[in-house]
DNA sequence: CTGCTTCCGTACGGTAGCGCACAGAGCGAC
DNA sequence: GTCGCTCTGTGCGCTACCGTACGGAAGCAG
């Protein structure tokens, strides 16, 4: 396979697009890295580019007029942020924000239309990921409405570690609690039980997972139910197939 | 202009579509009712059709495998519902359940999916729409976790009101508590002091509102951010033109 | 080593909403 | 009428989480 940059099979997304696809888009890829903390979008701002995020997490977040926040989805090697940008409107209320640093691609605006008018297998593809997303969102809702804490905090290391390789995360846990939209006492609170318990190891920011069978235990159901869902709806880039032909059947 | 059916222009999306387009459709389009109670597609299950409603109001909803509930967005005359069947993958884990009686039109997925290839305007108008419905849907996740009761029920009220014509609806405090997941008594609660200062009349499932204006200064902003959201992607539906052309620019 | 900053543990009163239980009120069926 | 059902009001203890406050520990800079 002729492809210039190993890395772009980093993110599933851009792996499963045709090869002709690609070759078009090679030239408007940008690797670029994605520090921590770094603001993709500010809430209604411009857009102007795309992100495949390869080892970067970026969460979409949600702040509120007096400063609250809470996380809608998060996007990682499996998907792309700025789906607004195809879908139209152009802007959304939310924060894109890189939750654990890493690199990405980014795609500049008109050449991401581009590719979307031509109504290929990348504009269904895309569309399938943000129906990926949109259940993402739908379950936080829920998860945000019925849910304990403990549980959504188990839930969210788990997102995260599927999006990252190894077992680590570095994540002080205020900014947990800013994306859970809670008190960073409460994380504290939460995290406690995990580590006492020998699920996890806390220290100054870096988090290890010690026992992922038993985070999977204690979560509620809405980790499994997300991560199902984009098992379905994305199925080959599991094995990081690029016959998007096949996948992006209705 | 020479359409068959004047209810079409109820639902502001169909209205929007150019009249070529809707000609093709004509022959599809089936003028349904959509009864209380009626659930168009269940959590999982297949779909057969998308439903673009006239007077009825169709809620998202959500159900946790212990039967708890919340609702993750709204649809009326504004939207369709079923958008995974053109996003793709074809099935969500929502419920979608008529919240309030009336009509509406009913295409079979087939039909859809055709018109959808087809890539022109309508593709554009659909997912312009899908991107308001994303809002709504974040909006929902953070409300849930950030905003009281009372607030939350007056924005249920507003964005029921928008979709209805009058100032009446026939709601028991029970399925409000569903739509919002929470507990029948505490709605009860919230709709007693909205009661008391003289916002609304609730009798036996009845609702009618007296003060608009003074509901709309209770309620939370997400309320007024998904109106201006709407308003915003999908603003020629208002004066009902039929521009769509204009309407769908990226 | 010292000092400073960041991050984390802990405590405590306050409260919104829950689960449960029950009573009354409206309304239709017969 | 009267029975029965649905819908609504009310009370009460309980729990999870909030707001606030403070202290200590880990790491960095000099």
């Amino acid at each position: 396979m002729k492809v210039a940059l190993p890395e772009l099979d980093q993110n599933l997304l851009l792996a499963a697009i045709p090869v002709q696809e690609r070759q078009r888009w090679l030239p408007e890829l940008e690797f670029v890295e994605l520090p921590l903390g770094h603001v993709l979008y500010e809430s209604n701002g411009t857009m102007t580019h795309v992100y495949f995020p390869t080892t970067a997490i970026v969460s979409l977040l949600y702040v509120l007029e007096d400063g609250a926040s809470a996380e809608i989805a998060v996007v990682g090697n499996e998907g792309v942020v700025g789906v607004s940008l195809f879908m139209g409107g152009g802007s959304t209320p939310n924060r894109a924000v890189v939750q654990s640093a890493g690199f990405g691609f980014k795609l500049n605006a008109h050449a991401m239309r581009e590719e979307f008018e031509r109504a290929g297998p990348v504009l269904h593809l895309l569309l399938r990921y943000t129906m990926a997303l949109i259940v993402q969102m739908s379950q936080t809702a829920v998860c945000n409405r019925h849910h304990s804490l403990d549980q959504q905090l188990c839930r969210w290391l788990l997102l995260s570690l599927d999006r990252l390789s190894g077992n680590e995360l570095s994540m002080t846990q205020e900014l947990i609690a800013n994306m859970l939209g809670v008190r960073r006492e409460g994380v504290s609170e939460s995290a406690l039980k995990l580590q006492k318990d020998g699920l996890i190891r806390y220290s100054r920011g870096r988090i290890t997972v010690l026992d992922r069978p038993g985070l999977e235990h204690r979560t509620c159901e809405c980790y499994a139910v997300v991560k199902a869902e984009y098992d379905r709806l994305l199925p080959l880039l599991k094995n990081g197939s690029f016959g998007a032909d096949s996948a992006v059947k209705n």
